[in-house]
DNA sequence: CTTTTGATCGTCT
DNA sequence: GACGATCAAAAGC
């Protein structure tokens, strides 16, 4: 593993608080990460990696410090930071961030109407944003993502969203008070559960 | 404000 | 053939 990607490896709700604050750059388009979600590849449930590396999950399986980019629900796209030693399968959903650069191209790809809190937020937002899909997966992150120094003050967790299986394992983690953050949604496949 | 619903297709069963 | 790590518009309050 490059030393650059080392501080994408550890515990896995450590390494997603890691990315809060953390500035991704691809293109002419900046997004300051507010909002993550950890999956801990064969080990997890709700992950893509839950059944082992195919075609798709592949990238998971490498080395950290690279994009996962999967298709979603038929018309989206969503990025992940790869994590973990190589092999693990783990990586972290980027969710929500602040466009910090780049918003009149991020906005031209969102709709002239999106108001700037609302252009990454949610998943397929912040990658439609950025420009991410099919193209970028297994792409690079080095000189592409810039960790804060130190890990961020004020982070809150909670349940995954979206996800029907081990719904409740707190592994979303964001910025308190930024107001880019997506509205919590639970599944409706979810069971009824604690929250 | 919240809830409901349609869009749309790759992936795995 | 069913489902999904989603989103936005429409409809309900």
């Amino acid at each position: 593993m490059p030393g650059w990607a080392e501080a994408l490896v550890g515990p896995v709700p450590e390494v997603a608080r890691r990315l809060l604050g953390a500035r991704l750059h691809h293109g002419d388009v900046t997004v300051r990460i507010t909002e993550v979600e950890a999956y801990d590849g064969p080990n997890d449930p709700a992950s893509h990696a839950y059944r082992g590396s195919t075609a798709r999950t592949e990238v998971m399986f490498g080395p950290p410090g690279h994009l996962y980019v999967y298709f979603s629900y038929g018309m989206h796209w969503c990025a992940n930071v790869v994590t973990g030693e190589d092999g693990r399968g783990s990586a972290v959903l980027l969710r929500a961030g602040e466009v910090v650069a780049g918003i009149e191209l991020a906005r031209t790809r969102r709709g002239a109407k999106v108001p700037d809190v609302r252009l990454a937020r949610g998943p397929a937002n912040l990658a439609q944003s950025l420009g991410l899909d099919r193209s970028s997966n297994g792409l690079s992150l080095e000189d592409r993502l810039d960790l804060p120094a130190g890990v961020a003050a004020s982070v809150l967790s909670g349940p995954r969203v979206g996800v029907s299986q081990a719904a409740d394992v707190p592994w979303r983690f964001w910025l308190a008070g930024e107001p880019t953050v997506s509205a919590y949604r639970r599944s409706p496949r979810a069971p009824a559960g604690s929250r």
